[in-house]
DNA sequence: ATAAACCCTGAACCTTGGTTTATAGCAAGC
DNA sequence: GCTTGCTATAAACCAAGGTTCAGGGTTTAT
């Protein structure tokens, strides 16, 4: 059997650099990486599965010391499944409050590019334009609109 | 008309601190922000406009420097309607890339969640151990699991 | 008329998440 | 055995996005 990786292999396969996982392990991110006798950090497929884990806790916003706890935890054996089971749920809850205020600024971002894309846009700015100037004209504040 | 807020007042409507708006001001992402006769920040209603759309350009991770560029355009009247198109049009598909990616990941988090919360998970995470103790072994490495 | 609370600027400082650089030890092909 | 390419560590460096601090005016309530 020779199904183990050298870090480069790693990295190609999860997108990431080098330096990345040298930085990851420096974090103790990585403390079920072995080194074989030179000293080279040797993956097992085991291993690209912790790796595969922490890419997605990386890809939904926790950071690298929640995720150190976390595979801390996971290296301590099965008594640690509650802290792991908290752990997890308050992150989803915070990914999902994280996608309910995306799916709320992608709408808004979707009304503006309605507007810009209506017919009528170019009318409907410049009566926006006319407004704002009006009313920082009435507070005696100057025109923030380009003036050429 | 006394409809002008301070500092303060914007950065508690939108939850930022003084220091933020002072930064994004600094940035350049507040160029329609006029000051009064002392020198003191005077934001009228359409400025607060002007604000919720750079935190809403924010909240979906555009770069301080992205959101200049958009404002900027903004305040060069209606003739650039077609670049802020073009800029939100991309953005808005980055927003959407990553929401899926994000999805991704949260279906991820919820099986293991599931795992967890499994009646059978104990016995789970045990043969798992079990197997990845294994597979160390077989490459002559270090297992990875605490041992109490 | 004075203290408390607020505003300003500029510069220094901070945290997160890496990247780069320097130096050196292995490994594989020619 | 030499070159090329991989590995390692440590330390310096970096960019983004703020925050804090120092020094100095303003406004408000008492």
């Amino acid at each position: 059997m020779k199904t183990t990786y050298t870090i480069k292999e790693v990295a190609e396969m999860f997108d990431l650099s080098v330096s990345t996982l040298h930085y990851y392990d420096k974090q103790g991110l990585l403390p079920f990486v072995d080194k074989n006798d030179v000293g080279y950090r040797t993956f097992t497929p085991s291993d690209l599965n912790f790796i595969h884990t922490i890419c997605c806790l990386k890809d939904t916003g926790m950071p690298i010391k929640t995720i150190k706890t976390y595979i801390s935890l996971c290296m301590q054996g099965a008594d640690t499944i509650p802290e792991r089971r908290a752990l997890l749920n308050a992150h989803r809850d915070a990914v999902v409050a994280k996608q309910a205020r995306l799916e709320e600024s992608l709408q808004e971002i979707d009304e503006k590019l309605n507007r810009y894309t209506d017919p009528a846009a170019r009318g409907l700015i410049e009566s926006e334009i006319e407004f704002v100037t009006a009313e920082k004209s009435a507070h005696h504040l100057a025109n923030p609109f380009v003036t050429q």
